[in-house]
DNA sequence: TTAATCTATTTGTCTGAGTAATTAATTGTG
DNA sequence: CACAATTAATTACTCAGACAAATAGATTAA
């Protein structure tokens, strides 16, 4: 195949802070990913050969495979000789991956996984309040405390509240001192953060949540898991409608 | 350097059936993956340079940078010019990637990571149990059925027994129709497979499981999803006791 | 002390060749 | 005719060597 048709425009490097598509490479993968991801190639779908690919995407076979190497290590394609790449079954893929997270996320998010993202954030965050409350450690609660004192600063509307919200969140799932959850919820809350700021980029905030953050950091000062589990739940639930409010429309 | 130094034996892709490591670069990722989740390689530490640690393990270039890319997708390394590729810290690693599960227990399994797995789970399992009895669908009903009934004929000790064992938890969570449920307890079954493949080495299960079973099931049938998820949690706890007192001693 | 510049080192990208594995067609055999 | 063994063709995989790009660290200038 000649070098004469460019279907797509020419991968070029994104440059984003500690992005994912710094290097060709990246790039590549990213944007693979995020077709993948957005169903413009079905599970069972070829991925032509190496070398015509390559020459598709006007890259070397080294960047084409590197690029490659990424997907299949995050279980979205699997490559065989004679058989070529082939896109996985969606349950093969590693959804919980942040970067593939990222990749759900660049296009249009389907609704239905959103949501099974927040399920599952409403399952885990308050049993990890309740750990935390059981746990109490002291330097946790500083950090939660700390959080909390960002949040009144400035209204979670703005950028740096949603940094503090964040970092609230982090500091109890730190509390924890469950590794596991720990990398769970950093896969979720990235994936939660991508929805909320598309969701601010609308419309403002209704509601001041700092009384419901509070509670959930005195019950856990208190040792008080059901409360501490209770409270969590709420701030969850809320986040949820808020989301759902934005998406339905 | 030169290649008389050999200190460790060459590098060959391991036969396994969908294994991860069928191709050379596999078999260096499975290495330095599982080498990492050792502690060999300590966050922060560097892999020399692509050339002298290629030639260190007798493969190319290519072969050796794909491998790293394979790493740098679940988190465990990251390349940059000038500064080579240091182990991340353990906060970024994809833990709940199933490959890199797999590196973790392919060594001595750090005993608080099984633990807070089990804890990962003791969270997510009866939730889960109640979703499914909430949607209770009848497919899924007769997928559980049937694991079950599989369970009566073998004895949980036995391959197909476990098998079948994962087969009633893997209905539970389609049931639940929630895909990153069913992607996560992917991982953490594949993880806890392990474990109880280990500890059924060493001693046969001392009790019969299956009425357990069968109360999560009824429940589910019964849309009861408080009931539900009481017995999925009682089954949790079982099984974190059996694995607790075959690695304690 | 600080900031800008330079340089050496390391990863990133490209090219082209050859090897190994696997599917699919083909042939042989009951 | 059905089925197993063989072969051929396709594809990914591995290798080698060169050059480009980026950057950490030293050097120099303000």
């Amino acid at each position: 195949m000649s070098k004469t048709t460019a279907p797509t425009e020419p991968i070029k490097p994104v440059r984003e802070p500690r992005g994912t598509g710094r290097r060709l490479y990246g790039a590549i993968a990213h944007k693979l990913g995020a077709a993948i991801l957005a169903g413009e190639y079905l599970p069972g779908d070829v991925l032509s050969g190496e070398i015509v690919f390559s020459e598709l995407l006007d890259v070397s076979r080294s960047a084409y495979r590197e690029a490659i190497q990424v997907l299949a290590a995050k279980g979205l394609v699997e490559s065989r000789p004679k058989a070529g790449t082939r896109v996985l079954p969606r349950n093969r893929w590693n959804l919980l991956d942040p970067e593939v997270l990222g990749w759900a996320f660049a296009g249009q998010p389907d609704i239905a996984f959103v949501r099974s993202l927040f399920e599952l954030r409403a399952i885990v965050e308050p049993a990890a309040a309740a750990l935390a409350a059981e746990r109490r450690d002291k330097a946790a609660l500083k950090s939660m405390r700390d959080a909390l004192a960002g949040m009144t600063r400035h209204t979670l509307a703005s950028e740096a509240g949603r940094l503090a919200d964040r970092d609230f969140h982090n500091a109890i799932l730190l509390a924890t001192g469950n590794d596991a959850l720990i990398v769970l919820s950093a896969s979720v809350c990235a994936a939660v953060s991508w929805t909320t700021q598309f969701k601010h980029r609308q419309r403002a905030l209704p509601r001041n949540p700092i009384p419901d953050h509070r509670r959930v950091l005195d019950a856990i000062a208190a040792s008080d898991s059901a409360a501490a589990s209770e409270a969590m739940r709420v701030l969850v639930e809320l986040a949820l409608e808020d989301t759902r409010q934005s998406m339905q429309p």
